[in-house]
RNA sequence: GGCUCGGUAGCUCAGCUGGUCAGAGCACAGGAUUCAUAACCCUGGGGUCGGGAGUUCAAGUCUCCCCCGAGCCA
């Protein structure tokens, strides 16, 4: 069985931003993990490229909103590449393949009777691509979101009956983990408890979208296009563009990540479009929280924005992934602070972990020539194996349930636990004795295999750093369920000279 | 205006159905140690648990009111 799972398709209206790198770090994390369990995957992100926000960007640039596209696309491309997001799949939502998609759904849910002609007179935010909820008579009504003027419109658009969807979507959503976390799902049905409205799924003149097929004049709402991107995505590259061969891929998807922003989108008016489309909805959504800086929301307007390019130039990509997963509950808003950042990753990744690593191996290279061979290896009774049992229990089932700093925590506990043992045990002073020397080669075996453990249960989180780890301790390349267990260490075998897994960060001007 | 979720040490937060629940990590201070990336290990200071009232033998933990923050809806 494959589990798809996807970013949100991201709006190319800019460069990608932290909030979207957030996003898909976790998403590459969740992914990552269920390779390594052995699950089939298919991890989508892209961009969703339609609307008239866009059209209007490119105009203000003086370009073609093709040429726009392609330029921000490619960046959120190439950015991605640059934090080694393991995505399989990259889809735009001006791929010719999605128009014959979105075609093919439209005419199912046309089929179904869910398209009618209706009217939609309101104070429109483009930003938003969303009409408001300010009385007809409002005096120049502001959007508070973005803060900009809102139009006035008055069209004759294509509605979808979402109206009909209110019983299958109210037990939909309150199916256990379809909404996650569970806060957000209350939100939600305090919404659909209110009735759900029939919504418009197209716009006239708007050149810079999907035209309907049979309706002269009309393009697809943003919105209405741009989810179908994940069912497009799932198309192997040479399939031909057919609604069915594209579900039979990978749906439905196994989990939707998105901000809690568009929750509703993903949660109500999606489903409702997959229902009437005869298709299954989406198994989950999880909406995360989001990113504010030093305590404050991050705008252009306020000048502080994190250039994502910029922290990964500085950081790299394994202490933004830890900062970021292990400090902030998933679910939860969360504000990123400098010092803090250089506190956790200098403290976790550097001096615990990183530490405790080099210590070990450069003693064991030193009294032993590489990993020490006890007359008796240390067993699943010894200290430290019971607590990286304890770490092999608890990480992979928080990883599922994206639960990230919970597994980040495990994962670090065990090293804390190791380098306990380290200084209770003092192999320094021990080794000065012969007699000591059996024992001190069964504790430096064990606080390796721990240290082994740590950076097999690091995978999924912190893929390179993971990787820098086993390399020191000279394994093969992982297998996560062969080596996710106490004791695969060869005794004996040669160490190569260590190298510290992570540069402590400095950062003296702010980011 | 209605509703939801938060407000616990300088910072980020744990504290389930009320009785070692006043905690952890970071930051800070002191000590110990030298295998190691001035790392690791130990100890310590510090909080009237947003404010007030109430229920109870007993309340961060329940009830009511108020203040502050975030959010959903109108």
């Amino acid at each position: 069985m494959t589990n798809t799972l996807t970013t949100p398709l991201y709006y190319v209206n800019d460069k990608p931003h932290i909030g979207s790198v957030y996003t898909t770090l976790a998403v590459d994390t969740l992914a990552r993990f269920e390779r390594l369990k052995g699950e089939e995957v298919i991890f989508i992100t892209g961009c969703d490229e339609h609307g008239q926000k866009i059209q209007r960007t490119a105009a203000n640039q003086g370009v073609e909103p093709k040429q726009h596209c392609d330029l921000i696309s490619s960046q959120f491309e190439s950015n991605w590449k640059d934090w080694g997001i393991s995505n399989d799949r990259f889809i735009r939502t001006t791929d010719p393949r999605h128009r014959s998609i979105v075609e093919q759904f439209f005419k199912r849910v046309e089929a179904n009777g869910d398209i009618i002609q209706g009217r939609q007179q309101g104070w429109y935010c483009v930003a938003c691509e969303e009409y408001k909820d300010d009385p007809a008579d409002a005096v120049d009504p502001f959007c508070p979101i973005h803060n900009r003027a809102l139009e006035w419109r008055d069209e004759s658009n294509l509605f979808f009956r979402l109206s009909r969807y209110q019983k299958p979507i109210e037990e939909l959503i309150s199916r256990d983990g379809f909404i996650r976390p569970l806060s957000r799902r209350h939100e939600v049905q305090r919404f659909v408890e209110g009735g759900l409205r029939d919504f418009s799924i197209s716009r006239l003149d708007l050149p810079w979208g999907i035209p309907v097929p049979g309706h002269e004049g009309h393009t697809f709402y943003v919105w209405f296009d741009a989810l179908l991107g994940y069912i497009t995505a799932l198309l192997d590259p040479d399939d031909e563009p057919d609604l069915q061969t594209a579900i039979s891929r990978g749906w439905p998807s196994s989990l939707h990540v998105i901000g809690k922003d568009i929750l509703r989108f993903h949660a109500v008016y999606w489903p409702a479009m997959c229902l009437s489309a005869g298709i299954e909805p989406p198994k989950a959504v999880f909406g995360h929280g989001f990113l504010t800086r030093e305590g404050q929301k991050m705008g252009k307007s306020l000048g502080n924005t994190i250039d994502p390019s910029r922290l990964l130039e500085h950081c790299g990509a394994d202490a933004v992934r830890w900062y970021l997963l292990r400090d902030i509950q998933f679910g939860d808003d969360g504000d990123i602070q400098q010092q803090r950042l250089l506190d956790l990753v200098n403290n976790d990744l550097a001096n615990t972990i990183g530490n405790l690593v080099n210590r070990t191996v450069a003693m064991s290279r030193k009294w032993f020539d590489g990993i020490p061979a006890p007359s008796s290896a240390p067993n699943n009774q010894h200290p430290l194996a019971i607590a990286a049992e304890a770490a092999i229990h608890q990480a992979p089932s928080h990883y599922q349930a994206l639960a990230f700093h919970l597994a980040a925590q495990d994962v670090l506990q065990l090293a804390i636990d190791a380098n306990g043992y380290l200084s209770e045990k003092a192999p320094w002073s021990a080794i000065k004795d012969p007699n000591n020397r059996d024992a001190v080669a069964a504790d430096l075996y064990a606080v390796l295999e721990t240290a082994r453990l740590v950076g097999v249960l690091l995978a999924p989180l912190l893929p390179d750093l993971s990787q820098r780890l086993l390399t020191q301790l000279d394994q093969p390349p992982l297998d996560w369920n062969r080596d996710g267990r106490w004791g695969r260490l060869n005794a004996g075998q040669s160490l190569p000279e260590p190298v510290p897994l992570l540069q402590r960060l400095e950062l003296e001007e702010p980011l």
